[in-house]
DNA sequence: AACGTCACG
DNA sequence: ACGTACGTGACGTTG
């Protein structure tokens, strides 16, 4: 007979889910979760294979499923949990590696899986089939009869085994009739499915009652006729609950008359579309079912349907030809190498070259020496050739080094994946042309081992051109793909008009980098380190032992166990000692401030001396700051090895490292720092008429919220109110809780509450702007700055409040911080073509403050360029103010 | 590699 | 009833 497999889509994922969980879970490269779909699948496999079957469906709930029976009552699965979303993620996934593989999926508004499952069971038995259903719920056994076997399966020891359900074995373990089991159900109720059934009534009385009568109407009739042998108070529930029963019945009843419009045809299963199986299974990672099924064939096959078609040419060949061709763009991949002999400083040599031809070749090209590399220098330099590359900053910097100036730079693939998703931690072209292009770049680029050795060839070099010319190839593709992304989601003028121009400006300031007097930062540094040995023999004094003061965990349990100190609050592993916590102990014992001067003495020599030393390139005395566009979640820039943006500058004696960064001679630092930006594009995106008057009128923002918010006159505020108030504006901007706030300020949540109640009345608009943004980001699932930039908030889908809550401050802060650094970059760019006819040149960014080395004559020509560019930028409702200041060292800036 | 700490906007 | 202000990077310890 012929045998039809029915499996409960939901249930089995479930099943697969909680099964194969581990303590890592199946994931891809890119973070998605596949152990559900692995686990499926598996299962799948198993039993088709125990089964044999020639027709399949797989049922999937609908999102409306469980309505029809809500509707009925009210308390159906009303506290089932959300699925985890490691689980719903994998929902879309399963169904489409099912419907590759041309395995009917059924869903149905309004029915559950069940109801599909029984429909179809009945229906197939009642046409003479062997029905099978898989599922992991044993509230399917109601549906079986003579032809329909349920079967369920089981992990065992890291094994999965199926457990075979037939009308005999029901018969068996229950004593009863399958279709009995939904009257049981009925009286006794079902607590997962919140059933309510009989009160009291449980699985014993349930079931010595349907055997006694068979079926619950029975049971009723018996009653009415009083011919029944029951304890009384049982008589009394279930006949004040014959309602409940009735419904329980109804509610727990799987339905076999679902309108299924498929048939057995429909189900029959056909070959697999074996291309689309090997692609998925290859994407998720799927290597075992690969193997399985003998998939590498397809594999290979997609693999060298990608002809790329390597040709290696001279540079003068190259050079000429370009030239011929009269291109309008160069796609093209620089090839170095890079090495950082023991000091920090990476220095990076040119190696070849590739470049993307029109007719889909790819001209790969060795470049040997500095004149090599020059010979690119007119095609480079050329602005009306636009330069399509991946992580052209780089380029740019290396290229300036041989003396090369790049021009027309047009596209740049890791900033295009940036900005269609800012949060994606990897932008690497192998991620990049595995999410765009759903190419696996190592498949093009073959192994060493796989190549035939030619005597004259050297199979590092060969390699080298292929990886290239892979590179390339996905260059090509991405240019296209992406470009027509940032079109859709409306991004493409912040890429081509701010991010792709500001590319030079931030690798113009990693080519200039800033002076630093190495012989005066090493003095400083040796100072420290002779304070620091004193103040270290001072705590091994009080602590009465030497011990690493930099162990958290050592210094814990010198100040807490051997020395009794008050033990802090805060505690996850071990205690805390930052600052915050010492502070409040520092009466208790001498040796506290003694840790805190040790610590901010070895912050400095570690970091900010010897961390900073590193870093000076003996060339030219300078540091070459690396200037990151592609890091943060919001837009800003980041900079890296080292960290220019975070050099002390609050603090008193840390400020003095700043005292080594100098203008070269007859040069002059101009500084120019934009005053409260982030609260002005508040006050722009918010439309508050209050906020932004303020700034119209050009008050003391600050005092002008204080007078606000504390009910005072606006003479009357004093510097603690002003203080507090601006506590208040950042917490605002951050997306303020009052717990936050109360720590901020060390008072009552109470009092922080009221603080932030009094603000928002006052500051209306910034209100239904907090308001708007949240719900806007949980329907359209992100969030913008005024210039397009998106950040998706994932965040605010997760089940968890904590993350849900994190999500909401995301959604309010980052249109505002992004703006902000969106205003800024539309400033350097301005700047950068502002200054070029000076002697001036942009070497540093620090969020809201931009910094020139100039020309001591051309000082005042530059303020005026960095104010004006600064100050108009974009027109808002609100002006911009830009502060400067001028100095020979970093240290007299503002 | 993760955590704690501390430097910046 | 729960844990909490946004965005970064570097250093040292620890497992």
């Amino acid at each position: 007979m012929e045998k039809v497999l029915l499996i409960d889509g939901n249930s089995i994922m479930n099943r697969a889910f909680y099964g194969i969980m581990g303590n890592k879970m199946l994931a891809t490269k890119d973070g998605h979760y596949t152990n559900a779909i692995y686990g499926f699948l598996s299962i799948m496999f198993k039993n088709m294979e125990e089964v044999e079957p020639t027709y399949m469906a797989i049922a999937f709930d609908s999102k409306t499923a469980a309505d029809t029976r809500k509707k009925m009552y009210e308390g159906y699965k009303k506290h089932r949990h959300a699925m985890p979303n490691e689980l719903a993620e994998q929902m879309p996934v399963i169904k489409e590696v099912l419907q590759d593989m041309n395995i009917k999926i059924i869903e149905m508004a309004d029915y559950e899986g069940d109801d599909i499952l029984g429909t179809l069971a009945k229906k197939f038995a009642h046409e003479g089939k062997d029905v099978y259903i898989l599922s992991g719920d044993r509230d399917l056994f109601q549906l079986i009869e003579d032809h329909i076997t349920v079967r369920i399966p089981r992990t065992k020891m890291g094994k999965t085994e199926t457990e075979i359900y037939t009308k005999a074995k029901v018969e068996e373990e229950y004593g009863l009739e399958p279709i009995d089991l939904i009257e049981v159900k009925a009286l006794m109720g079902d607590s997962s499915d919140e059933i309510p059934g009989v009160p009291n009534v449980g699985p014993k009385t349930g079931t010595s009652l349907i055997k006694q009568f068979k079926t619950i109407a029975n049971l009723y009739k018996a009653l009415q006729d009083g011919t029944v042998d029951l304890t009384s108070k049982l008589k009394d529930t279930l006949i004040k609950n014959q309602d409940l029963a009735e419904l329980s019945k109804e509610l727990g009843t799987i339905k076999t008359n679902a309108p299924i419009k498929e048939d057995l045809e429909d189900v029959k299963i056909v070959e697999w579309d074996r291309e689309k199986v090997a692609e998925i299974f290859k994407k998720l990672n799927f290597n075992r079912f690969i193997e399985r099924f003998g998939l590498d064939k397809e594999i290979k096959a997609k693999k060298e349907a990608i002809k790329i078609n390597v040709i290696e040419k001279s540079v003068d060949e190259l050079v000429q030809e370009l030239n011929e061709a009269k291109i309008s763009h160069l796609i093209f991949y620089l090839e170095t190498t890079s090495s950082n002999d023991e000091s920090r400083i990476i220095k990076k040599d040119i190696l070849g070259i590739g470049i993307y031809e029109k007719n889909g070749n790819i001209i790969y090209t060795k470049l040997n020496g500095k004149d090599d590399v020059l010979k690119l220098k007119s095609i480079m330099e050329n602005d009306i050739i636009g330069k399509i590359s991946y992580n052209i900053k780089e380029d740019y910097v290396l290229l300036k080094e041989y003396g090369i100036n790049m021009q027309g730079i047009k596209y740049d693939a890791d900033v295009a994946s940036y900005i269609l998703n800012p949060t994606n931690t990897k932008h690497n072209i192998k991620d990049i042309a595995s999410q765009y292009l759903d190419i696996d770049l190592d498949d093009l680029i073959p192994k060493k081992e796989d190549m035939q050795l030619n005597m004259f060839d050297q199979v590092k070099d060969i390699s080298n051109k292929e990886e290239v010319g892979a590179y390339v190839y996905a260059l090509n593709s991405l240019y296209s793909i992406t470009m027509k992304k940032m079109q859709e989601d409306g991004s493409i003028k912040l890429f081509e008009e701010i991010e792709m121009p500001l590319v030079r400006v931030l690798g113009d300031m990693q080519f200039n980098g800033m002076f630093v007097e190495k012989q005066e930062i090493e003095k400083f540094g040796k100072e420290l380190k002779e304070r620091l040995e004193k103040v270290k023999k001072e705590i091994y004094d009080y602590a009465g032992e030497e011990f690493n003061i930099n162990s958290t965990q050592q210094l814990g349990k010198i100040l807490f166990e051997k020395l009794k100190l008050t033990e802090p609050k805060k505690n996850k592993k071990g205690y805390a000692t930052d600052v915050e916590t010492l502070e409040g102990i520092k009466h208790e014992h001498p040796i506290v401030e003694k840790v805190l001067e040790y610590r901010s003495l070895i912050k400095l020599s570690s970091t900010y001396v010897d961390g900073l030393i590193a870093f000076i390139n003996p060339k030219d005395s300078r540091i070459h700051a690396v200037f990151n566009q592609t890091i943060t979640a919001t837009g800003r820039i980041s900079c890296t090895d080292p960290n220019l943006q975070n050099l002390p500058s609050h603090e008193g004696e840390g400020k003095n490292i700043k005292k080594s960064f100098k203008a070269k001679d007859g040069y002059v630092y101009v500084d120019a720092d934009y005053s409260q930006i982030e609260l002005r594009v508040l006050a722009h995106i918010s439309k508050d008429e209050t906020m932004i008057k303020a700034f119209n009128n050009d008050e003391d923002i600050h005092r002008e919220v204080a007078s606000k918010v504390f009910g005072v006159p606006i003479t009357k505020v004093t510097k603690e109110q002003r203080s507090d108030a601006k506590a208040v504006n950042f917490g605002i901007i951050y997306g303020i809780t009052a717990f936050g706030l109360s720590q901020q300020l060390k008072i009552g949540r109470k009092e922080a509450q009221n603080y932030i109640d009094n603000y928002l009345k006052k500051y209306g608009g910034i209100k239904e702007f907090m308001e708007g943004i949240v719900k806007k980001a949980e329907e359209e699932g992100f969030v913008e700055t005024l210039f397009g930039r998106r950040r998706y908030v994932p965040e605010l889908k997760s089940n968890n409040y904590v993350v849900r809550q994190f999500g909401t401050r995301v959604a309010m802060n980052t249109p505002i911080q992004g703006t902000a650094a969106d205003i800024m970059k539309i400033a350097m760019n301005k700047v950068f073509d502002g200054i070029k006819d000076l002697d001036a040149k942009v070497v540093l960014q620090v969020h809201d403050e931009l910094i020139l080395e100039v020309k001591e004559e051309q000082k005042e020509q530059a303020k005026q360029i960095l104010q004006s560019s600064m100050e108009n930028a974009v027109k808002l409702d609100v002006p911009l103010k830009v502060e400067l200041s001028e100095g020979k060292t970093w240290f007299e800036l503002k």
